[in-house]
DNA sequence: CCGTATCCACCATGATACTG
DNA sequence: CAGTATCATGGTGGATACGG
């Protein structure tokens, strides 16, 4: 859970179940650039969690449709709360990113292996 | 930014911050568990972001001093209240876990490499 | 349709040593 | 004290194939 407390697509998933329960298929293309394989981990942790409910409908083509238990909406608010803030700023931070002329990502923090090792001691 | 926002290093050194300005190892302290390098990285990224200010006090020990911008205080709010909620929440769903005899980590979603993959075709 | 199993690439993080 | 440089490693997420 706070492994995926501000993952990207947790955040995604319970905006969507707020909303509504939804269907699997339904949630990936809503969501949109999830993989199956995350979808279903990030329901996983979330139902693990007791964050949302997994409700299968016995019909012929499976049916699984996810909500949020109430813990989940009471996480939704904050959660929500943080994304809008986001969502409000992002455009800021971008503009200061820019004037100070940093990569919005981390690339220069990443790791620059140039030159062979030296023997630790 | 959004890689660290939901970063738990980033939530415990805005909630430092939110209090009063601080010095780099008062904040490691502070903090508690994190690395040198990893603060750095937290540090260098929120200022980057325009959420935190650097303040280099020039003494002969050399005295840095990090605070908050106003837009890093606009976050600390929703941010803070997301960590309130967990802490709150914490409980709950670690009983939820332990009653549905799940770990708390995604052990049983951890790959395992059992056998040599067949050629992808 | 709704998943699980499997493999892999990448990068985030920790540890350590070094600098000023 | 405050920070940078460097390397190893483990976890995260994607892709794919398969199963019910």
């Amino acid at each position: 859970m706070l492994g995926r407390m501000g993952d990207k697509w947790t955040i995604m998933t319970i905006a969507m179940l707020v909303q509504r329960p939804t269907r699997f298929n339904e949630l990936k293309r809503m969501i949109g650039g999830i993989s199956q394989q995350m979808l279903t981990r990030t329901l996983r942790s979330l139902e693990g969690d007791g964050l949302v409910l997994r409700k299968v409908h016995p019909s012929v083509p499976p049916q699984v449709e996810y909500s949020l238990t109430p813990l989940g909406q009471s996480l939704a608010q904050p959660l929500l709360a943080l994304g809008t803030w986001v969502m409000d700023n992002m455009g800021a931070i971008q503009s200061h990113r820019e004037q100070i002329g940093t990569p919005p990502v981390d690339e220069n923090l990443a790791q620059g292996v140039r030159h062979r090792p030296r023997q630790r001691g």
